[in-house]
DNA sequence: TCTGGGGTCCTAGGACCC
DNA sequence: TCTGGGGTCCTAGGACCC
């Protein structure tokens, strides 16, 4: 190790280095729909939409119409004739999605992926490498255009939810840097929707107190915008000028729940709808757990109506589930109760189950039942048997995959439904255990 | 024109404990 | 008997994110 000066006498003179914005956000643009028109040269330059009964992403172009995701395909194709709808290649976002992410690596370990599509990046110990924060967002884009051949938007600022909303204003094909002490100049005259957390609801509130732009939102006294937007209001306030925000990079998080669901269209919760759905959502929910070694305390239903309300309904057990057969006994249980308490027209248009309070433990496979209906507790006899048949039926599909044996999904319409290698593709990562 | 799927976090009230 | 405060966990709902 070369010695220098500086450690020779014994001492590190401190640095006096000026804050520099930092923290990248890079978020690739209309990423499964660029990925299509990268695949398909003939789509390129065309409105076009990933999807079916559903439109899951559109191209800029489709845009321009007014093609959104989340939009029914027919409403799509309405506002855009010449919309070409593909039906996706989902493994191909993951690929690509992936090799983005290296590229991002490749300038910092500091990466925190937030989905497939995006992630934040601290470069403060990458400058003495590759030059400011600026050249960094320059050269990120410039090999993800040239190595993988798609554009990407990058904001660079001093805090994570800064760098974020720059990157959100760089759209499309961009770079923003905000340098320090030109947050409240940069944030003047932005919407206040473009703000992290402020979504319809908030905007609406907002407006209706006169306040559209950030600047105006800042100017706002204190007591008044936590009586619009709640305690944490002022923390994401803070943060957004540019002063110190608690959020740090985080590299390698897992998720805190794992969850599942499905639309259902508009049905009557027979028995046999309620029991088949969750038989289908238990087993996914409880297949990645035990995939991952955990199990989770606490189980939460929600029912959604016709009339678009919802309900949730939740228990909390001592000792982690992780079988297949005790999950969805707890989803009906706890569903039915629910929709007793909720008479209606009674027609549903979703069912859903969530796992939260993961506890990751190989034991978890081994929970003791629930007795959510009076106090049925079947003896250790029965708790080994559905432990076998987990097993039996993971072990099968590691050998034969996933539709080797399972739960059939004839209750949910096919022509609504999208490929389970787009659920796969939302899921976080489960703790290890 | 009613809307796909997987997540996170906040709030508020209540139970319970010390 | 009534008074007080703090902490933690649970539940339900809501808003928001990609």
């Amino acid at each position: 190790m070369a010695l220098s000066g500086e450690h020779m006498f014994g001492y590190r003179r401190p640095v006096p280095r000026a804050p520099a914005p930092t923290i990248l956000h890079a978020d690739l643009d209309a990423f499964y729909a660029s990925v299509e028109q990268l695949l398909d040269p003939g789509l390129r330059r065309r409105p076009i939409a990933v999807g079916g009964g559903v439109v899951l992403a559109a191209s800029y172009e489709a845009r321009a119409f007014g093609v959104s995701a989340g939009m029914s395909g027919g409403r799509a194709r309405r506002l855009c004739p010449g919309l070409t709808i593909v039906p996706g290649h989902f493994e191909e976002y993951q690929r690509l999605g992936d090799r983005v992410i290296d590229v991002l690596r490749s300038f910092t370990p500091l990466v925190e992926r937030v989905s497939i599509d995006e992630a934040f990046l601290d470069v403060a110990g990458a400058l003495h490498l590759f030059g400011s924060p600026g050249d960094i967002a320059t050269a990120v884009r410039r090999r993800v255009h040239g190595e993988i051949g798609l554009a990407i938007s990058v904001g660079a600022a001093r805090t994570k939810h800064l760098a974020k909303v720059a990157s959100q204003v760089a759209k499309p094909d961009g770079v923003i840097v905000v340098p320090v002490g030109e947050e409240a100049a940069f944030l003047e005259h932005l919407p206040v929707g473009l703000m992290w957390g402020v979504g319809p609801a908030t905007r609406a509130r907002l407006a209706g107190a006169g306040i559209h732009s950030i600047g105006e939102l800042a100017a706002a006294p204190g007591p008044h915008l936590e009586r619009l937007l709640g305690r944490a209001a002022g923390g994401k306030l803070a943060a957004l000028a540019g002063d110190v925000d608690p959020r740090r990079i985080e590299v390698g998080g897992r998720a805190r729940s794992v969850g599942a669901q499905a639309a259902l269209g508009r049905r009557f919760p027979t028995p046999e709808l309620v029991r088949t759905t969750f038989g289908y959502l238990a087993d996914r929910v409880a297949g990645r757990m035990r995939a991952a070694g955990c199990g989770g305390r606490t189980v939460t239903v929600r029912i959604r109506f016709a009339d678009f309300r919802s309900v949730t309904r939740s228990a909390s057990v001592r000792h982690a589930v992780s079988s297949t057969l005790t999950l969805a006994e707890m989803c009906c249980a706890l569903a039915g109760g629910a929709m007793a308490d909720h008479p209606g027209d009674g027609q549903i248009t979703l069912l859903a189950v969530s796992v939260a309070n993961l506890v990751p433990d190989a034991t978890a496979q081994l929970e003791l039942p629930l007795g959510l209906d009076g106090g049925h507790r079947p003896g250790s006899a029965h708790r080994s048997a559905r432990w076998s048949v987990d097993r039996s039926v993971d072990a099968v599909r590691a050998r034969f995959g996933h539709g080797a044996v399972g739960y059939a999904t004839v209750a949910l319409s096919d022509d609504g439904r999208v490929p389970d290698a787009f659920r796969r593709l939302a899921e976080r990562r489960l703790p290890d255990s």
